[in-house]
DNA sequence: ATCGGCTCGCGCAA
DNA sequence: TGCGCGAAGCCGAT
């Protein structure tokens, strides 16, 4: 039994007709993983249409924007594991070195049909532009990271949950279904000795022969990257966690979270499949409601967020009530100011705040809760808005393994009042939300927190055994 | 512990 | 044009 792949997910990037060449590609970029990879399997599909055979092809480069050791850890990681589980399905895949638009236009040059999946982020988009414009065959480009296509939820971009969520709640019977792998009917072809090709059975060596960041730390002792280790999250959280997390989801001293948002960032694992195991769990209505609202609304609204927004990444983008309230008291004195190299040290007065900094630092990972409060402190420590904002989305995506992702940029806009509502006018604030740390003290228990912290960095311990 | 007030703009009903 | 409502807010009153 094949599901079919919903029409709205596919969209020719080109006027191109498919071509008498030899192969189907796949160039993966997005979505780094055999399962409930709707790009793969689209482009699997074609390729038994047509009689030919499937090469996927990945294109790595030391460039990637703000990439270091720490996520090229991951990523190779994932590349690894996903060359691994295609293998077994008789699928090639080769990583080659380069910028990802050039290696999919070389990979093109014999093609029927290139396909690909897609990202929301600026580079992202013009990569796939760039392709399209220069193969001669046709782009197809299939959505395999969302639920809910993005211009099918909304044509435009949306101000507040509240509105996208009817958007995409009335798709969800047609867009939350399985996908169950297609076989490949023709011989791959076995480019796997080209020179050109990555050879990703020692990823140390592949690190080592980089030119890249090497000052944030590889976490590979706390986290492997790879759809294997994305299922085993998945698994430990439904069977351990999962009970308390509508009750502690924002309780920064527990764990009772899902630990999956870097496996979603590097696509290692679909939030459809995440959605439907969630369904599946006879777990408790409170804890399934309250899961699927974090993965697939306030997962997607940031991801409209991105998609409409040009400007996502800078201050500039904001408009209206938030911005104007802002500048009013830009020149507000601050009690506290903070330099970029204060705050990435975690050498303010605040202990809370400094938890939440070394977490990031020492783990790739952040409490939710306290992404918030720590954003809004930032805000408050620096001289303007603007600068605040660049410094929170320097750090966010220097250190956090879920970093660089439509989420980042959102998360960042909401502490400066996108998707958010007017509160009582204060001082440097405004009328955007404050927080403050008696806050974190009448709801959660900050102090424990702050030995969590601690703690996870003296004893980095992986919570799920591979 | 809980509640109302603060405050804005969107989207929908009218 | 009016009205309800919102992710995490705070504050003061009860």
């Amino acid at each position: 039994m094949t599901i079919e792949i919903q029409q709205q997910r596919v969209q020719h990037l080109n006027d191109n007709d498919i071509l008498p060449g030899d192969l189907v590609v796949y160039w993966m970029q997005a979505s780094v993983r055999a399962a409930y990879n709707h790009a793969l399997e689209y482009a699997i599909r074609q390729a038994n249409l047509l009689r030919q055979p499937l090469l996927v092809v990945f294109g790595f480069t030391d460039d990637y924007p703000e990439a270091n050791l720490r996520s090229f850890a991951f990523l190779l990681e994932g590349l690894q594991d996903v060359q691994r589980l295609l293998a077994e399905r008789g699928i090639e895949m080769i990583v080659r070195r380069g910028s990802p638009d050039e290696v999919a236009i070389k990979a093109a040059r014999h093609a029927s049909l290139l396909v690909t999946d897609r990202g929301y982020l600026r580079h992202q988009r013009d990569w796939r532009h760039d392709v399209a414009g220069a193969v001669a065959c046709r782009l197809t480009q299939v959505e395999s990271d969302v639920v809910v296509p993005v211009e099918l939820a909304s044509p435009k971009l949306e101000h507040a949950a509240r509105t996208l969520r009817p958007r995409i709640t009335r798709h969800l019977e047609e867009f939350l279904v399985e996908l169950g792998p297609t076989s490949l009917k023709h011989q791959s072809l076995h480019l796997g000795d080209d020179p050109a090709n990555i050879d990703l059975s020692d990823i140390d060596t592949v690190l080592a022969s980089m030119q890249l960041d090497r000052s944030v730390s590889r976490l590979s002792h706390l986290y492997q990257g790879g759809e294997s280790q994305a299922h085993r999250a998945l698994t430990n959280f439904l069977d351990t966690r999962f009970v308390n997390y509508a009750r502690n989801r924002n309780q920064p001293q527990t764990n009772d979270v899902s630990d999956l948002s870097k496996y979603l960032h590097y696509g290692h694992i679909s939030p459809v499949e995440i959605a439907l195991r969630i369904q599946d769990s006879g777990a408790a209505n409170d804890n399934i409601d309250t899961f699927l609202e974090e993965l697939i609304i306030r997962r997607e609204l940031p991801i409209n967020f991105v998609f409409y927004q040009p400007d996502y990444d800078r201050f500039s983008h904001l408009s209206g009530w938030a911005r104007r309230t802002l500048e009013d008291h830009q020149n507000d004195p601050r009690a506290y100011l903070y330099t970029a190299q204060q705050l990435e040290h975690a050498e303010t007065h605040d202990d809370y705040w400094n938890a939440a900094m070394r977490e990031m630092v020492h783990t790739g990972y952040m409490h939710n809760y306290m992404r918030m409060y720590w954003g809004k402190k930032v805000l408050e420590w620096s001289a303007t808005p603007a600068e605040a904002y660049r410094v929170l989305l320097k750090l966010n995506n220097k250190y956090f393994l879920d970093g660089r992702d439509p989420n980042s940029y959102g998360n960042i806009a909401w502490i400066f009042g996108q998707h958010d509502r007017a509160w009582q006018e204060r001082a440097i604030f405004g009328k955007v939300r404050y927080m403050s740390a008696a806050g974190l003290e009448r709801k959660s228990r900050p102090a424990e927190y702050v030995e969590k912290v601690e703690q996870k960095i003296r004893q980095p311990k992986i919570t799920y055994s591979p």
